[in-house]
DNA sequence: AGATTTACCTGAGGGC
DNA sequence: TGCCCTCA
DNA sequence: GTAAATC
């Protein structure tokens, strides 16, 4: 599940190779993955274009281009990677005991999953595969930036320079309901999914379920503090591959080897020792410690 | 307004 | 080997 | 992972 480090992860490993480059030809194997827009016309007003920029916000990929700028979201199995046309190709795919059957890291041929194909002056590619075809992508005009819904509705960015507890707080009291919910809701916060709003909230002890308006002034400023950590971890470790994630030149990440909670139930809490529990909060499996994360 | 449910897809893994 | 179920 | 429909 790509989630902010998984994104910031691919952003980092395409910045080098992609920025400056130019997009000769788009090739749309799947039309119904690019959203708003006729899919002959955004391959053709696609190519041609050079990548000035990449960057991101909250789980979405920003690749600013000559004329519009490009939005790409990889729903819970996008893969975007870079092909390179000097290297050799990893073969086939190995057995994880964990995992299950998974690709030989490193770049690949496209398959039957790889959905769009941006192909660079040169010969190289950008290549986005994506199992589940939850993933999208959309093609905006520099005006329509702030307007788009989606993007603007997003909340706080955690690694951006306007995370400060007051506007955090602000954001959080503005609603209620279970605290889990909120920060898979991405408006008061952008980039928790899963995995890491369970990591969160485990580290600042607070309970998914709890409601937000029975905080108290400490959990809202533990839970702050805690955003910010387990997604740095998350970027340090170059993301959390427990399936599909891949960075920009087909790697795993490692953050899988150091979740706290996160497809733990039944082990023991680090911090405690007691058997972590799994609950369905919002619909998604919740996995958290009943000692460290009491109850408001 | 928030919550709950459903839909959108493919594949891994377990049980039988 | 395959079918059905759950889960991500 | 998100969006839309429904309570």
């Amino acid at each position: 599940m790509p989630e902010l480090p998984e994104v910031e992860t691919i952003v980092r490993g395409l910045k080098p190779r992609v920025e400056g480059r130019r997009i000769e030809r788009v090739e749309l194997r799947l039309p119904k993955q690019v959203r708003g827009m006729d899919a002959a016309a955004f391959c053709r007003l696609v190519g041609g274009q050079v990548v000035r920029r990449i960057s991101r916000r909250g789980k979405y990929l920003l690749m600013f281009l000559d004329r519009h700028v490009l939005l790409g979201h990889l729903g819970m199995s996008g893969q975007l990677t870079y092909w390179d046309r000097t290297r050799k190709d990893t073969p086939g795919f190995v057995a994880h005991p964990v995992t299950g059957l998974q690709r030989t890291p490193g770049q690949h041929a496209p398959d039957a999953h790889t959905h769009l194909l941006f192909h660079l002056e040169g010969g190289d590619r950008v290549q986005y595969r994506d199992i589940r075809q939850f993933g999208h992508w959309r093609l905006l005009e520099p005006g329509q930036l702030e307007g788009f819904k989606p993007l603007a509705r997003l909340g706080l960015e955690p690694l951006g320079p306007d995370w400060r507890f007051d506007a955090f707080r602000r954001a959080f009291r503005a609603r209620r309901g279970m605290v889990k919910a909120a920060l898979l809701s991405q408006s008061p916060v952008a980039g928790l999914g899963n995995i890491y709003a369970d990591e969160a909230l485990h580290l600042s002890g607070v309970h998914p379920r709890s409601r937000i308006e029975r905080l108290r002034e400490k959990d809202l400023r533990a839970l702050f503090d805690a955003i910010p950590r387990v997604l740095r971890k998350g970027i340090r470790n170059r993301g959390t591959t427990l399936m599909d994630f891949r960075g920009a030149h087909g790697e795993k990440g490692r953050n899988q080897e150091s979740l706290r909670v996160y497809g733990r139930h039944g082990a023991n809490c680090l911090a405690c020792g007691a058997a972590l529990r799994k609950i369905l909060v919002s619909q998604r499996t919740t996995v958290f410690c009943p000692r460290c994360q009491p109850k408001r």
